[in-house]
RNA sequence: GAAGUCGGCCGGACAGUCGCUGUGCGCGAAGCGCAUGGAGGAAAGUCCGGGCUCCACAGGGCAGGGUGCCAGGUAACGCCUGGGGGGCGCGAGCCCACGGAAAGUGCCACAGAAAACAUACCGCCGAUGGCCCGUCACCGGCGGGCACAGGUAAGGGUGAAAAGGUGCGGUAAGAGCGCACCGCGCGGGUGGCAACAUGCCGCGGCACGGUAAACCCCACCCGGAGCAAGACCAAAUAGGGGAGCAAUGGCGUGGCCCGCGCUGCUCCCGGGUAGGUCGCUGGAGGUGCACGGUGACGUGCAUCCUAGAGGAAUGACUGUCCUCGACAGAACCCGGCUUACAGGCUGGCUUCCCCU
């Protein structure tokens, strides 16, 4: 199949390629490059490790109820998860949009896929401050 | 068999691959391997009640809030069980904020004459009194008329509601005015722990409209905040307190001394931010049996351990099958209530139909 995770053996998740602290979301946060479609916005900023690190930010707004919001995140990591290898190293924060809530699960899997290799293709800009 | 009613239960299944995470064991240990566990009946709403934690607190009262037929169950409750009363249903069964309106206050729209120590619009009567007419020779009597005083609440009409109902008597017309039956109220007796009931006895012609999710009265209950509770460990930076050391210094103020202020190094102490650890899951716990109880429930014995994350795990993909899968995601823990829910399984009871 055209799962690239399964070709490559899968690859783990561990806490290292998470963020955990408020303040790594605050860095993010300010000054980073911008990705985005119509489901996610994707700030990515480089870090210092030497692995990708993931942020989630799935907001009431995008939906009331916990099961959806769970689902998307759900999504994110999976999909995260299976391009770890190929992603570059740098800190990212993924913001669900309202309209993730109304799509399915492939559709939301295909938009991340098309979201990290724009990310692999285009260099790390260092965002002085 | 059909319709209905009251409960109980389930909430796609199996396999493979790749992940996350708790626990146990092992190892060449910031990891890895093996084994094993990992959302719900509502985890939801946060509407009640508790446990737990910190703060406050002699006792009592006021204010405020809550509950509201009775009895029981319970850690507690606004929950549950049983009972009483009222209403609905042929029935099983269901529904009810169901204490007090002979403490006080308020309100009762529209309609209607009148909405509460009753009143009198139409109507009825007009016995009694008044006025007019007739009759007898007069007083007076008798007869008739008027509807003036007055008497009525039967009938009409209004309304959610109009001061018991029906019948007979009675009357000028009427009226519990009188009587019978029914209804109502009060007192007593009887039954019941009680709410309450009453084919019992006596009394009262009947006097009591509704509204207390209106104020209020009565009885009972309630201190506040919440796991971001709270406890412990504790960098860096700034600052506080103490001791010691060297010089007996240095700088500022001042003409100078004293004095006052600032200043070095080392160690200790207390508070405490970032961060970390605990709280964190074994409990008013589940299951089975026995016993007590109408029941909720209680007691005893045996047995089981069944999520514990923390930017937040419990998932993704693939395949097979079916009746194609609803509502929905733990966040300290329990007991309830309420709300949402595709489809399915199952038990009791009721009514009707058919067969034997």
């Amino acid at each position: 199949m055209g799962q690239p995770g399964d070709s490559e053996g899968g690859r783990g998740y561990p806490r290292r390629a998470r963020l955990t602290r408020p303040a790594q979301f605050q860095r993010v946060f300010r000054g980073a490059q911008r990705y985005g479609d119509r489901y996610f916005t994707i700030l990515a900023k480089p870090n210092d490790e030497t692995l990708a690190r993931l942020g989630l930010a799935v907001s009431k707004k995008v939906s009331g109820r916990a099961v959806v919001r769970n689902r998307i995140k759900r999504l994110v990591r999976e999909s995260f998860r299976h391009h770890l290898a190929a992603i570059p190293s740098r800190d990212f924060v993924v913001i669900a949009k309202p309209p993730a809530a109304k799509a399915s699960n492939r559709e939301l899997t295909q938009a991340l896929e098309r979201q990290w290799q724009r990310i692999q293709a285009s260099p790390a800009q260092r965002c002085e401050r």
